[in-house]
DNA sequence: TATGAATGAGTTTTCATTCAT
DNA sequence: GATGAATGAAAACTCATTCAT
């Protein structure tokens, strides 16, 4: 029952799914109730469910909007690049960044993939970046300037190096957003050149 | 309080445990209840609490003998090959083929990152995991095989491509191991070779 | 987490509350679940949490009420009577009646000294109510009325006997009040007085 | 079913029951379960069972141990003594000797009267108890050494003064048995002469 | 006698969701 | 739009007791 909302309203929408998704990164999605998101905003419970028709929705939409922007992010970047060693460096570096500055998103994703009712609202964001990334890299076969392999798996690949070094030195430890960058970019250039 | 186990008793854990993986990467650990667990072996919720102090606890378990087993599996791979690029090669693959045998294993793996109680389980054993490519790695900066870079980090980027494609080819879809293993030797190789 | 409760919601606590303790006295604290009592009262199990953290605090709760209820009689009781015997005499009576119109009372704060989550509260309220009698003896002590022991004796001594008449004769049997107090009265200030 | 022991066999069971009465009076009778009282001795569950028919029993047991011990050392202490005001005293110090070496059991007891399945067994020991003090005062009315007042309320009178004393002074502080002996003895016989 | 294994009803507690006001 | 109250199924866990060996 898509609702309506008035200024106040979507303010109201927001802050909940903001404040939603700082609990669950933080606490985990089980262990964060709809009170405590509720309590948290200092609101009665009812506010919860006029904007929301349950938390799994919620999670679904905190999800939804994540990807979106961070598919607004890497394709900002990418821009007109010609080249397309060139576009996926600065699509990996646009991921890194991304993370850097959204650490919660990171968790809630990788969550999300754990839970059957959500890993499917990831899978089609999933195959929409890396058709992104597939693209580049069937453009860079055909210049000869990647190997000729399967372009899906290559893209997986740089995908996975991109997330594991997210994961370990953006998020576990606090490194510089670029040096990381940097590593993610060499090992998946010489992985893709072949 | 560690009990002293009979003949029988050894048994009955060791179904519980296999019983309760099974269940927990096919449903998820918080849609699994200690009675999804105990029904499923038709017996008495009591077995449960006889031989684990808590859900967590068993699932603790779970994860130490998972990585126990998938590490006693490298080893036996690599044996005593000379050459480090050659161990690395035997390592990816092995893994592989074990991600390959034990997708629950994995499914629960990528789970307990999500969650602190757990994470924590597994950060001792990622060191260790980390802590043996990193050795090789250097060992092959040395020979000047490999690139010299923070050997730390290329051993997180070689995790996180054979992570990522076993996940999204050996767990999603289903393709031969042995192929989605030549990728993974591939791109991996390519990448430290720099 | 302190909540803000309408009307409606301080009555069902109250009613809770006085359920409870009804069950409790009857029953045992132990052999009364908290089904037990929303179940008396037809309503849901979460009615209980919502007032009530646990059922240990609910018991903590209706032991301090009680407390605090048996020493405002007291003091109403008392006044402003100068003789310190006579105040003691008035205090005995106070307490008395109260017992013999709060059986259920009586009982939990019996079995509340048994159990160390809440003997605590106990000691509080007691400390505070040999206090008052310890004031009491002093200035008989003083005014050449009471034997010259030490006061806090006394006070035990006296609250001894009260407490012990009041479960024989009221709780027991169902004996006269007035006659079950005129004689722990007698004996106590002959006690006192040495 | 009674059943017939090997010399070895009562001492396991005299092991049991004082192994769980240190237990009750430590952690309450509802926190200590069989398993508590089995392991604590190392011994298996099936011990128990041999031994004593239920957890009830065992607590009655011990109950009625307790006091037949601490009526023997009344008697033993009061002798044959002829002064009926004497034997009380002496009957009150005993108490408190007992009641001094005997914490636990002391505990038990004050439990055992808020349940109703223990309360009874009390009643008969408490009745025997009161009966012997109600002999020495009736003698000592006769005698004109004590006020002429319903004997069974005087020792009800005698008996809350020296348990109350015995708890706050030997139990909670730990005060010299004599003087707080010799309190409870002022005390009761100031308010026995009347 | 003794042990470890098993039972299962029962307990406390949680929490997504709905409802009356 | 918003609140506090209510629901009730379901979860984790306990424990006195019984049983097979």
């Amino acid at each position: 029952m898509e609702r309506r909302l008035t200024q106040r309203g979507r303010a109201r929408r927001t802050e909940l799914m903001t404040c939603a998704a700082r609990l669950f990164s933080d606490q985990g999605f089980h262990s964060t109730s709809v009170s405590d998101i509720v309590n948290t905003l200092g609101v009665g419970k009812g506010v919860f469910y006029w904007y929301f028709p349950s938390k799994d929705d919620l999670f679904i939409e905190i999800l939804r909007g994540a990807h979106r922007d961070l598919r607004r992010r890497q394709q900002a970047a990418i821009g007109d690049a010609p080249d397309p060693l060139v576009r996926i460096e600065l699509g990996i570096r646009a991921t890194m960044q991304w993370f850097h500055e959204h650490r919660s998103s990171f968790t809630l994703i990788q969550f999300a993939r754990t839970d059957d009712r959500f890993s499917e609202v990831l899978h089609q964001n999933q195959e929409v970046a890396i058709g992104d990334a597939v693209r580049h890299i069937k453009d860079g076969i055909v210049a000869g300037e990647i190997a000729d392999q399967v372009p899906e798996v290559l893209a997986e690949a740089v995908v996975g190096v991109t997330e594991r070094l997210a994961r370990t030195y953006l998020l576990e430890r606090d490194d510089p957003v670029t040096e990381v960058a940097d590593a993610a970019v060499a090992f998946c250039l010489n992985g893709l050149r072949g």
